[in-house]
DNA sequence: CGACCTGGTGTTATCGCTAACATCACCGGC
DNA sequence: GCCGGTGATGTTAGCGATAACACCAGGTCG
């Protein structure tokens, strides 16, 4: 019965190919002076041993790593999930893996603590998707030296930030709303302390503006389709609201699930727009005009900001944002009249 | 100014505690042959400096890394994102790290490739959450030597495997349909080639012929909302259709929307099932009964199994399903008479 | 009372790689 | 024809841990 032996290690490949170990080294690192044949000897010898460097002793002499670490909440909500998703992918294709280190809630301990296994590893950079005030609190804590990149954290923390536009988003969503005839437009709120909420209801607020639109006090919510559904039932009961911008789908959702119950018919009395662009939006009752942001340039900025300053250890933008899309469907039409 | 030196190494921190770099060695990895003035010595000089252990030099002499890599595909659809949130959290508490790499679609070469890459990161053990079956044929190629086990994978294969018990959620959904007086129940499905899909036609199958009850065509759908609304445009035209169990929660959303286009009431005239138990499941319009599966148990079921092979090489019980849970809510009554 | 174990510690080799320097053949220029 | 430059390669010295073994004091036992 044979035994496997080890992997195959650099040396094994370089007496194959009749070389030096530091020569298979030249050739992996894509090193100028090594002759044509050699580079072609050596490469067949790394092919017929499947020969894979080993990244630990690399890491080890050259003190750096391949490794990018993230630190999320363990939520699904779509908005994380998907940039999440979306920074994976593009780290991924950029040859970096990536480690993501879940966290159950967004406190200062708890980032500190993934912050901390990260470094652990010597990761060569950390994202945190810090949506709320707690997170970025945190990210005082977390001592200079480790490139780090914030997506979707606060807007007034100097720190390197990517981020989706919100107040864009949201004031074209309103302004879409008034331009249908809405006289003013209500807004049903994520929660106070997420930044997304914050800069979404500002949006609204300068797209009222813009218009000298009264603004109605802004109804509160968390970003469940439960709270969206409390709010509902207000509006609902409310003859002067005829115009409805959720700060996302799911709260969209459950206004509309309410305006239903009370025989409100949307869009036909009250327009409702939502945020995310979740991929069932198309199919809510009605189809749901909403904002959508694009997750998959969030991420290339967030690699790139990284990246810059891994290789530079500064960077000269180091605030980017992305502008979303409204798409347009069946939740908006004039006032009744 | 002052240039940063490097991080502490082993030897920094033996000098300042005045031993040799192994008792450093020893008192981190918790032997038991230290005095234990020694070891408080020890531990008050990592403290002092900060020291954290390198894991490429401990990777490089042991040969093992404290990693997991899992490979997932990029998309956003609850039940998978669910898991694999709920995985990195198990995996975290238990002292991993995971390493994600995600695939645009989940066929061999990209698969193959994900593993190779994990392979690459020298990681203990890889967890492939393979849905269909182009990701289970994908892992053939996959050599033997890594611990690896299958989430939501082939349930024919022979490779460890973790999943929800598709068949059981979908018989008590169904049963539940029946019990509350339909003569039949019609089943709208997920893709044919997903596992998870193919369980459920399974459960759905059994509970029918258990009670002898005549079995419709199978309507298929893929995921999307935007299927089941095709499907639900079918449904709702044929009258003797008062019970719909669709595969998952999203097309069950599909389903509802066509129904009340045609003016036929949820529960009333029609009741619908979903699967998934999606957060805004219980704002739907009307709240969805569904079945819910429990992903942190497939998670921590999956992380077992996995450091099992890790540690033993073998394991005795290589197949492991967790079963879910029926949530009734409003979209279920006795069918019009 | 010397042989032998045993708990606590130090010394040395080693993992697989890259950086730095050494070597050597060959070239062109004066 | 000798010198310095340059391209291709080899040699050596670490990176920071763990493993294996050596060592030494002190206690046990025949």
């Amino acid at each position: 019965m044979e035994k496997t032996s080890r992997d195959a290690a650099m040396t094994d490949v370089a007496r194959l190919a009749g070389v030096s170990h530091q020569t298979v080294s030249r050739v992996l690192n894509n090193h100028p002076n090594v002759r044509e044949q050699t580079r072609l000897r050596v490469k067949a010898a790394i092919k017929e041993l499947d020969y894979r460097p080993n990244r630990a002793a690399r890491a080890l002499v050259t003190g750096k790593t391949q490794l990018i670490g993230v630190v999320a909440q363990n939520s699904t909500l779509y908005g994380p999930a998907s940039l999440l998703s979306a920074f994976e992918e593009a780290a991924g294709e950029a040859g970096f893996a990536v480690s993501v280190g879940r966290v159950k809630v967004l406190d200062r301990d708890s980032i500190a603590a993934a912050v901390e296994r990260h470094r652990d590893q010597r990761v060569a950079g950390i994202v945190v998707i810090a949506p709320n005030s707690s997170a970025a609190d945190a990210l005082a804590d977390v001592p200079a030296g480790v490139p780090l990149v914030t997506v979707d954290g606060d807007p007034d923390r100097s720190t390197p930030l990517v981020t989706v536009d919100q107040a864009k988003g949201a004031f074209e969503a309103t302004k879409h709303l008034i331009d249908a005839g809405h006289e003013t437009v209500w807004h049903v709120s994520g929660p106070a302390d997420w930044f997304d909420a914050a800069g979404r209801v500002e949006g609204w607020r300068a797209a009222l503006d813009a218009t000298s639109a009264e603004v109605p006090p802004v109804v509160a919510a968390d970003w469940s389709a439960a709270s969206g559904y409390r709010a509902g039932q207000m509006l609902a009961r409310m003859p002067e609201v005829t115009a409805v911008f959720c700060s996302n789908d799911h709260l969209a959702l459950g206004v509309l699930r309410a305006m239903s119950e009370r025989g409100r018919r949307v869009p036909h009395d009250v327009s409702v727009v939502g945020f995310d662009d979740v991929p069932e939006a198309a199919y809510f009752i009605p189809p749901l005009t909403t904002v959508r942001p694009d997750f998959a340039a969030v991420a290339h900025e967030t690699l790139g900001l990284l990246l810059e300053q891994v290789s530079d250890g500064e960077t000269t933008r180091p605030r980017r944002t992305v502008a979303p899309t409204l798409v347009k469907r069946d939740s908006v039409a004039p006032p009744p009249r």
